[in-house]
DNA sequence: AAAGCGTTTATTTTT
DNA sequence: TAAACGCTTT
């Protein structure tokens, strides 16, 4: 019944039933925002696994974030019960880190890796250009960190990288990449790029193991196929090049991570590798509302680098776009929480249908700040919990225990909490081990077993007793990693490292520090439930894999701060872009850049970030904003002449200049998008409220009207009172408390 | 080894 | 602005 064809392919539109039903062969399935992708591929799946016949062991889906694999499987739950346990659905990196685990050996992958961090890679870095005696000041190793990924990315391992280097610092960087690579492998490390690119070098040079996991997975979807880079997408083809059932799902509009190597030109490969291949393309938007979507397509248009799609909806043309210029950021912020405020009253929202998204991090503080002031619950996407050194100090220790080679994990904790070993101890304890032909831990482990290594130890004899100590600690946190589930291996650690008297120093930050430590036990613990108990393997590369739109969680009842960035693939009723201004969004790096195609990239950041929306959209910038500490006057973002005026609500600047002439001239149905009065009065900015004249629009309702709420349901009008243009109508409801609303938001329908 | 102090530097976006 | 760094002193 529910795997029967009919049940599956009900309600989906005659291009998503293509999608679904298309299940041999290579498809390219381009699909526009809110055009129902994630249905398409979890409905595929059922497809696949019902009429099909398709066992779920043979199916593999490829997601890029955790989030979008875990939503992946909660759907296909209800939609094909049991079976979804042995689908195989992950990101390319937990799919790859499994594969390497399992076979990884055949090419030199120790079965213990663990994986390496930004904050590893760039330690590692620092101690390279440290060994090669290269000014630190004027090597910083973020611009040597990007190269290499590059690099990885394109499939350039560190000997092509060098023949093909053709200018002073990508000769540096073949060095640096050279000597980051052994690095890596002494300490049975891999990095992100690393768990793809052995992945393909595993599969390119043994076609045995190539060909048991082309048998495997006979059927392979890929969401956001136009984030992968070259290197993913050769690990696609060759996964996929035996039985061709490939489905790639993705759209080049919403493409916002070149800067991180995705390549657009992976969609139209895909054409030329599979020319066979299917295209279907969902333009069909289920999200929003026509005056959203309209905008929407006025802002990507006038990108070259894209195939021209003809989104529409059915939905209603909704209200207009609300357009605010703040005097500064504070005042930007107030907007937000203010509207939000107003929002909430009429009722008709939950704080978790809103979002405010911005283009960086930093734009965060001022909105917390605010919110915090208004009381309005909200939830900041991005403060990285992973990120905290509470956190990764613990998480060191646990790498350590269950990778003892992990050098940058012993670097970091060898003296934290501080137990008298400083930069000379670590120097002689280097020494000696490379003098005696031995790593580091090996030496530790002498120290603490009291073995000689066959060459004098340089160490002080206070040094090596404290080193002797430290050693014997790790080792009984080895031991204990056996026996104990994480949870109580970190309360372990904590303990008896005196990791937990070390925070705790009866400060505030360090109670709070110990909250952090508290959770990470219940991240633990809930891992332990419903995975084997004590993996600590599993539960190490859960937590290096997590990403920040992962913590995005929609149960808690509180508004959304999100970088347009990690706001893909989600969507609120109300959105807010905030900060639209030159040097912002666009970002000064792209404008700088001289690079088209990253301007481009910045158009598509701001399409993603409007196509979130449901209903409502507000867009704002600030006439001055402090950065680094100085007031600096902003200009409003030259996107601004892309969103058509006459479906704007607002007084602001940026849309009373002359706009772009633009291609659509569609009225829609005559008379305005919705009436004045239910129109919410955006705030005027503070220079204009001093000019703006309220226009009184009288209230339709009066005292003794008998009104219908969407929420509250029938109730009586108790008074009226005006408020500016709008107006505080107070209505009673039976068995609620008298509720106070505003005529504009309440939504109220006079019976 | 660690703490204190003055100076500087930086903010895209993240699997 | 505030985190990070390098220099000094204890």
């Amino acid at each position: 019944m529910l795997n029967s064809n009919e049940t599956i392919l009900e309600r989906l539109n005659p291009a998503q039933r293509d999608a679904v039903t298309t299940t041999r062969g290579p498809l390219l399935v381009l699909a526009g925002p809110g055009s129902g992708k994630t249905r398409v591929i979890t409905h595929r799946i059922a497809y696949l696994l019902g009429p099909g016949g398709v066992p779920a062991s043979a199916i593999l889906a490829v997601t890029f974030t955790k989030k979008a694999a875990h939503e992946m499987v909660e759907r296909l739950q209800t939609l094909v019960l049991g079976q979804s346990r042995h689908l195989l659905i992950g990101t390319f990196h937990s799919i790859c880190s499994r594969i390497l685990r399992q076979d990884g050996e055949a090419i030199g992958v120790a079965r213990t890796f663990t994986i390496a961090d930004e904050d590893d890679q760039e330690r590692i870095v620092r101690r390279v250009i440290k060994d090669l005696n290269w000014d630190e000041k004027r090597n910083p190793p973020g611009a040597f960190l990007s190269r290499i990924s590059a690099a990885k990315s394109h499939l350039i391992g560190p000997d092509e990288f060098r023949r093909a280097a053709d200018s002073y610092a990508d000769e540096l960087a073949a060095v640096v990449y050279q000597h980051y690579q052994e690095e890596l492998g002494k300490a049975d490390l891999l990095d992100f790029d690393d768990l793809i690119m052995r992945t393909v070098h595993l599969f390119q040079e043994r076609s045995d193991v190539l060909a048991k996991y082309q048998e495997r997975y006979q059927h392979i979807l890929v969401d956001e196929f136009q984030d992968t880079n070259l290197t993913q997408y050769a690990l696609i083809r060759l996964l996929g090049q035996r039985y061709r059932n490939v489905c790639v799902v993705g759209d080049e509009d919403q493409s916002v991570y070149s800067w991180r190597q995705a390549d657009i030109r992976n969609i139209l490969n895909f054409e030329n590798d599979f020319p066979d291949a299917r295209v279907v393309v969902l333009e069909q938007n289920y999200r929003s509302t026509q005056t959203i979507l309209w905008t929407a397509r006025e802002i990507i248009t006038p990108n070259r680098q894209r195939k021209d799609k003809r989104l529409f909806t059915e939905n209603d043309r909704g209200e207009r776009i609300f357009v605010f210029e703040g005097y500064d950021e504070n005042e930007e912020a107030q907007y937000v929480a203010t509207q939000i405020e107003r929002l909430l009253a009429s009722g008709t929202v939950h704080y978790r249908d809103v979002a405010v998204m911005y283009r960086t991090n930093s734009q965060s503080r001022v909105l917390e700040k605010t919110f915090l002031r208004h009381r309005l619950p909200h939830k900041v996407v991005g403060m990285r919990f992973y990120e905290r050194k509470e956190i990764r100090d613990l998480l060191a220790y646990l790498r350590l225990c269950y990778n003892p080679n992990d050098l940058t994990s012993l670097e970091r904790i060898i003296n934290v909490p501080a137990r008298d070993i400083g930069a000379k101890s670590i120097a002689d304890l280097q020494l000696w081990a490379a003098r005696a032909g031995r790593t580091v831990p090996e030496a530790i482990r002498a120290l603490a077993l009291d073995e000689e290594l066959g060459v004098p130890c340089p160490l002080s004899k206070r040094a090596r007793t404290n080193v002797a100590e430290f050693g014997r600690l790790l080792m009984t946190l080895q031991a204990a990693s056996h026996e104990l589930v994480v949870g109580r291996l970190i309360e372990k650690i904590a303990s008896l490292t005196g990791y937990q008297e070390f925070l705790r120093d009866g400060s505030q930050e360090g109670e709070s520090r110990w909250e952090n430590v508290r959770e990470l036990m219940t991240v633990a613990d809930e891992f332990s439930a419903y995975d084997a108990p004590t993996s600590l393997a599993s539960f190490l590369e859960d937590v290096a894999l997590a990403a920040d739109a992962d913590e995005y969680d929609s149960s808690a009842d509180a508004v959304t701060l999100i970088t347009l960035h990690a706001a893909k693939g989600l969507e609120f009723d109300v959105v807010f872009i905030v900060g639209l201004e030159e040097g912002l969004c666009p970002h000064n790096r792209s404008i700088e850049s001289n690079d088209l195609s990253q301007l481009e990239e910045e158009r598509r950041l701001l399409y993603v970030g409007v196509t979130r929306a449901r209903r409502r959209l507000f867009l704002t910038y600030a006439s001055r904003r402090t950065q680094f500490g100085t007031v600096m006057p902003r200009q409003p973002s030259r996107f601004f002449k892309d969103v058509p005026r006459e479906l704007v609500f607002g007084t602001a600047r940026a849309v009373q200049a002359p706009g772009r002439r633009h291609g659509w001239t569609d009225p829609g149905p005559a008379g305005p998008v919705t009436s004045r009065s239910s129109l919410p009065r955006p705030l005027a900015s503070s220079s204009e409220a001093l000019r703006a004249k309220p226009a009184g629009t009288p209230t339709r309702f009066k005292p003794g009207d008998r009104v219908e709420h969407p929420k509250f349901g029938e109730g009586v009008i108790v008074s009226v009172e005006p408020r500016g243009e709008d107006a505080e109508v107070t209505v009673a409801f039976p068995d609620l408390p008298i509720k106070r609303l505003l005529a504009s938001y309440a939504n109220l329908r006079l019976l």
